[in-house]
DNA sequence: TGCAATTAGTTACAAATGTAACTAATATAA
DNA sequence: TTATATTAGTTACATTTGTAACTAATTGCA
């Protein structure tokens, strides 16, 4: 805003206001919004937020498998294979091999159990969402979606590394027996 | 019999779209970026991202105590005490007790080492903070402000408990020995 | 072929984080 | 006063999460 105060005091306080820090306020948001989440969906349903997005995705599409969902969602892949080991345990998931690669497992929310607590809570989940986009008039709302969308594109690109050692040169060698 | 198309499908998959979900893609949008200022943090400079707030709040508040931080920026106390704790021993804060109230500790980011780490981290975080903003317009900037502001206090309100155990009658009893 | 490299998913272990209970100091009020 | 409650901060422990190494299956190419 104001000018050639490029140089911080040489003593006395900090300029630096973390309140106005667009990181930290974008945290501060999405942890609010989270745990009031994550409580719901922990405390109706006994299920955590990971697993609430696998059986989410898995209900759009299903037959994916968790590297596939991995890749949908940028979650790490051992967090997926906890998720849906213990989705599958509980049997809200179905999991099979596929004859064709049999590395490969395709999932699907279970016609019973699963696909019963999903409709269940896809309508809690957009109701909160609603409730929260109340705040917004519809110009701010898709305002807002685009910017979200710009955020994301940039804070990816500025990203050093991600989703590098796959493809370089940088090998993951394996154990060595001489 | 007549339908409303209130109901989901009775087969095939889910309508809900995870990537269209608001708090999925804050989730995402937040991680991504603090994914990037936590690897440059800890790399470059031994602080993980609680200490860089602690520091950052310290450098325009000093004085205030591990408590009074927590109200500034809705940090966990026993994250906060952690943090504290390592970035005194590192002499990057400095810790005095409160003559007048003895469970009070003040604290201050030390003139040496702490003064100096901040200044050369605050213009990171401010020219990072930049980068991402340049995606965006300046009205577009502005508005983003603005709608992260209703949205932060829309989901404040609509949070169950968050700091009521102290106010209502919901004694934290101490052991009882009878 | 056959051997190195790659891939999907899991396991083991370390580091980070949350929860509850704790100590020490102060406040309250009978 | 003195006992009860409250407060600031810490500690102990359990749970969650991240990282690296691992198995089993498949691919690729010499």
């Amino acid at each position: 805003m104001n000018d050639p105060a490029h140089e911080l005091p040489a003593e006395g306080f900090l300029l630096f206001e973390l309140n106005e820090f667009l990181p930290y306020r974008l945290s501060l948001l999405t942890n609010t919004i989270s745990a009031g989440i994550a409580r719901n969906y922990r405390d109706q349903h006994e299920i955590n937020v990971i697993e609430w997005r696998v059986l989410a995705v898995l209900g759009r599409y299903p037959g994916l498998t968790a590297k596939e969902i991995g890749e949908r969602t940028a979650m790490d892949k051992v967090a997926i294979s906890r998720a849906v080991n213990s989705l599958v345990e509980r049997e809200l998931l179905e999991r099979v091999t596929d004859p064709k690669d049999r590395r490969r497992m395709p999932l699907q929310v279970s016609p019973a159990r699963g696909r019963t607590l999903l409709k269940k809570i896809i309508p809690l989940a957009q109701a909160y969402e609603q409730q929260l986009l109340a705040a917004l008039t519809p110009q701010e709302q898709k305002a807002f979606s685009s910017t979200l969308n710009k955020l994301q594109k940039k804070a990816t690109s500025l990203n050093p590394t991600i989703q590098s050692e796959a493809s370089a040169g940088i090998q993951t060698r394996r154990r060595v027996a001489p």
